[in-house]
DNA sequence: GCAAGGTAGATAGTAATACTATCAAAATAG
DNA sequence: CTATTTTGATAGTATTACTATCTACCTTGC
């Protein structure tokens, strides 16, 4: 039996919704494959077009911009996420197993399909790590806030931070905690990858040993009671 | 009497010497300014010679483009920030007091001459904490690594990661921690005053109340065994 | 089978950006 | 005071990031 669930996303994130068309599912995939090959910089909507045998023109219907894709791109893997951790921790009662769960999900280190609705989750994941900043880092922030481009995201992060306040009830950082676990792993693992003496996971790069680090990082300032 | 510390830069950071002359400083000075007022993203070298009074040739002559000037601007200010934690913590015996002085430094809490060497340290640490990681969230991240721009960030990382180990000999992910410090500070500053509610810091914005949440997370990490 | 409405393709064009080149004027150094 | 370097001024190119328009096509509704 297959799943299909359909990730109804913010409609201010596009200008036609690409889940609606063939051409429209088309740029979001191979926009995709385009990022992850030659990152987002270096990327225009006339590369896309050219790749995809279509017109600058076309994308254009859909996404205002490059960095409207690449929003759009980033709250899909949120929501994504968001799924997934509510999916694998759904009948677990103890809340430190379920945020062992969240580490594996947020390295993706065992991810059966590869291709979810023909999605590289691969590549996805590999742009939120060089990329996903870059959503957020600009001029724009408080006025693409206010439009909710950001909602999945926090949404992801609540959810964190419920998990944390099950574990630790009282702690007075569950956001902050939720939100800096997610981007230290990203950090790390570009760090891991591209600037290797910025970490402890020199060559051969080390999954395992970035999961380690994380995971004492966190549960550690869980377990640690608060002095002020 | 008056120090000046002079910072040599790496060679490669520019073209020519901005430090050599006095249209190189003003560019720098100048440069940390413009960034700070409309983002690293608006700016151009044209509206920074324009802001100059100067031509945009001009200022190609010292950085090959709007990058570098931006790797400049940041590798300037993480030896700066190295200089300052050699300099507070020489004379301290407890690494806990030194890693204490150095959340401080990092969060730019207590700042006595927010100008040094007409650099406008307010601006630049601003420059830091929300374009800082678009110097190395790049393609070429590994070229610009190998002509040592990022020595700077590394050299801060590897002696914090002296630091910490005084602190807890034998701890495993010294480098990672430091690096995560940083980076982690630098994050939740951005979120406290663009996306609040990522943060348990919101309105009013509370800087020592993310103070004491890093203070927490370092602490903590370190006091704790590791377990394997 | 056909009209109406919408989607995509094709072409063109504009303003801004990110440079490079050149030459003369001005500053400075020996 | 001359030689060299630095800056100013102007110009030009390729690319980017769009916007506009028109035609072909493809539904679907009747």
């Amino acid at each position: 039996m297959e799943y299909s669930v359909h990730v109804r996303m913010n409609e201010r994130l596009f200008l036609r919704d690409p889940e609606g068309s063939e051409l429209g599912r088309r740029i979001v995939r191979q926009g995709i494959l385009l990022f992850d090959e030659i990152g987002f910089e270096d990327a225009t909507f006339r590369k896309l077009a050219d790749r995809m045998g279509t017109k600058e023109a076309s994308i254009y219907r859909y996404f205002e911009n490059k960095h409207r894709l690449l929003v759009y791109l980033v709250a899909w893997y949120w929501q994504w996420l968001d799924f997934q951790l509510v999916f694998r921790t759904n009948n677990l009662a103890d809340p430190h197993e379920k945020l062992e769960r969240l580490l594996h999900l947020l390295l993706l280190t065992d991810l059966e399909n590869p291709l979810t609705d023909d999605i590289d989750l691969r590549a996805l994941h590999n742009i939120v790590i060089c990329e996903a900043s870059k959503a957020y880092l600009t001029r724009h922030v408080t006025e693409d806030n206010r439009q909710q481009l950001f909602k999945p995201y926090k949404d992801l992060v609540g959810r964190i931070a419920g998990i944390i306040l099950e574990l630790r009830p009282g702690y007075p950082y569950a956001r902050s905690r939720a939100s800096s676990l997610i981007e230290t792993i990203h950090h790390q693992a570009f760090f891991m990858e591209n600037l290797p003496s910025l970490t402890d996971f020199g060559q051969p790069k080390d999954q395992s040993k970035l999961l380690a680090f994380v995971r004492h990082l966190l549960f550690s300032s869980l377990a640690m009671p608060i002095l002020d």
